[in-house]
Order: structure tokens, then C-alpha cells, then sequence
DNA sequence: CAAACATAGTTACATATGCAACAAAATAGT
DNA sequence: ACTATTTTGTTGCATATGTAACTATGTTTG
């Protein structure tokens, strides 16, 4: 697959002689309906939503914010690699979301007595605040842009991009290529 | 429209942990099932299979594919413009988008007639090449991860997020696509 | 125990992105 | 005609991101 041949071209190459526009083998391909240039689309509009709450409110980003919220709601202190495990974030993105929110003052990171290669991350009093102030406000543009469908609705949409993710599934995790 | 029906609106702070400092109750956020986390892994598994193919087999980068996209289907040299307003890219990432296409031979650019500010952009001979060669991978891909969906079932999908984006048109304000 | 391997997290580098400022050309207002 | 405003596209800058290399600790195995 990675050796590219020009399967169409010959019919450009075959008449030889100068049009202006040539005759050519046009896919019919248009991106507007194209399925996951749509995904991408309804993706930016749903992301927009919730990324102008907490970077207005706490000048947070994505990461910062998902790293906030998996701490919140846990009971003790988490090991950044649960973080990872738990927000299909990148162990990078998740470090640094990590090291932001403490000189922020949002978390602390305290030695794992089990681990020295580790940390124990929690919220801070500052982080907890700031979670309980968003936790809720965040949940409510969710309910806004959800208002209006019924739970059927809901959970078919879901089940749609469950079984899409299975379609690809061999694809993406035969990535190494 | 009108009525709001959320199917789960009821917060559940039945928590009850007894903690000696009487804190704020904690929000019930399980990041995990919050719709637009939901939305973004999805997106991001859809993503990642469609520009594998472009990035392996021509180097693209995802706003590079959808300029030759629009190019592509088009029968006469675009505007930049065009190119915005049928994508909803922004413009700083199309301008790059036809830089790198230009300085890689996949597209033309030649001053505008009409209107001295603009340029009409086309497809090489090259570019049509690659872009007759990537539509039906792609197309491929559309088709393998909507298998086993039926065409009801997928214009269901589109109309959730149809509405869901109508739901949130308002916070969207300004910000067009 | 020690060498080999695995895992947690950070850092470096190259590249991508968003925003604002900008120049040039077109359009509108007077 | 002349000035102001808008539109088209590019650039600079600061920041975000992904990949791979790296450090440090833990685990396994002979």
C-alpha cells in the first residue's frame, strides 16, 4: 500500500493535445457530504461550546480541564498514567496538563510511597473549587445542547458511533504499519 | 422544541461522604459518559482513519485533503475564499493549506483577472493524479466504517447533530462554517 | 545479585495552530 | 475624485501538539 501507482491518469496523458479543460475521470467526490467531514464539523461546534466555558471562566485548556474532572470526581490521589487510562489523552499532553494546573495551583503532586517513578495528583482546594464551579455549568451546556432529544435518541446516536468504532477498529490498531 | 426533555436532569447528590470539613458537595461528573467526551473520542477514532491514508500515501496533512477535496470537484479555478467558506477552515490554515500544496506541485496558482487580491487555485496535473488515486481510498473508508448501518440509521446520526448544533447555535454565535 | 527488560513521567525538537497585525486591492460614502 | 471602510490573503508571534529520546525506578530472569 505504499507504493502508489497512477491507476486514471492516462487518460489526461493519451489525448496529448492542449485542452484547456481536459476531459478528465472526475471522482464524484464532495467533501460537504463527505461522512467524516461532517463528524469533524458537528466535533468543532460541540467542542467550541464547552472550550469558550472553562477558557473564559479559568483560561484552561482541553487537557487541563479533562485532567480536572477525572481528579474531581475521584476519591484519592491518581497516578497520571489513570489519568491517561481514563481520558484517551496522550501521556504527554497529560504531563503537562499535569505541570500546568500545579503552577496554577489547581493540583498537588505528592511522592507514591509505592512507586518512586510516580506521583499521587489530587485537586487542590483552589482545583476544587474551580472543578465545582465548572462541574455544573459544564453539565448544563451539555443539557442545552442535548435539550429536545428524547434518551432513545440519545443512546441510538451513541450506539451509532459505538458500532462505527468497531468498523474501524482493525484499522486503528493496526496502526503500526 | 419548546420542551426541554433531559433524560437525566436529576442530579444525584445522594453522595453522602462523610468528610469532616462540610466542603461543597461533590459534583456527580463522570467525565467518561459526558456527551462531548463521548463526541470527541469518536471524532478522533474517525479522524485517525481517514488521514492515515492520506498521510501515508501522499504526506498530507488534514487541511491539505480537504483543499484538494474542494479543488478537485470543482470545474474552474477556486478562490481561496471558496475554499473557506466550503470547509469551514479558517482562512490562516487554507492560505497555508495552498502554500504547501503549490510548493509541492499539487496545485496552480494564477492571478485573478477579476479581482487583483485573489488567485484561482486548480489542481495540477499532479494534484488531480493524487486526488483521482485518494477519493475512492477514502470513499473506502466512509464506506467500511458505515457498514452494517442503514441509510435510515446514518441520516438519524446526521440529524441528531444537526439538531444538537441548532441547540447550540447561539453560543455559537458569530463563528461561522 | 546483575543484566535485561518494562513502566512512569519528562524533555527536546520539529511542526501545527490561533490570533492579531498587516499590505494590497476593491468598494462605499461624500 | 478622495477618503474611509471592507475584503482577500499573508506573515509574525506565541503557544499547542506529536514523536521520539531520555531519566529514573521497578520487575523479571538466569
Amino acid at each position: 500500500m505504499t507504493k502508489l501507482t497512477n491507476p486514471e491518469t492516462e487518460t489526461q496523458e493519451a489525448i496529448g493535445i492542449a485542452s484547456e479543460t481536459p476531459e478528465t475521470p472526475l471522482p464524484d467526490f464532495e467533501l460537504e457530504t463527505f461522512f467524516p467531514y461532517r463528524v469533524r464539523v458537528f466535533y468543532s461546534d460541540v467542542t467550541r461550546a464547552l472550550s469558550a466555558v472553562y477558557q473564559r471562566d479559568y483560561g484552561m485548556m482541553p487537557a487541563e480541564w479533562r485532567t480536572m474532572a477525572i481528579l474531581g470526581s475521584a476519591s484519592g490521589g491518581l497516578q497520571a498514567s489513570e489519568i491517561v487510562a481514563r481520558s484517551s489523552m496522550d501521556k504527554v499532553v497529560v504531563s503537562r496538563a499535569v505541570k500546568r494546573m500545579e503552577e496554577r495551583g489547581f493540583l498537588t503532586r505528592e511522592s507514591n510511597e509505592a512507586d518512586g517513578r510516580s506521583f499521587l495528583l489530587q485537586l487542590s482546594e483552589e482545583g476544587r473549587a474551580a472543578f465545582e464551579d465548572l462541574a455544573p455549568k459544564l453539565k448544563a451546556v451539555e443539557q442545552k445542547m442535548l435539550s429536545g432529544l428524547s434518551a432513545e435518541e440519545i443512546e441510538e446516536f451513541l450506539a451509532v458511533t459505538r458500532r462505527i468504532r468497531e468498523n474501524l477498529s482493525d484499522e486503528l490498531d493496526g496502526v503500526s504499519d
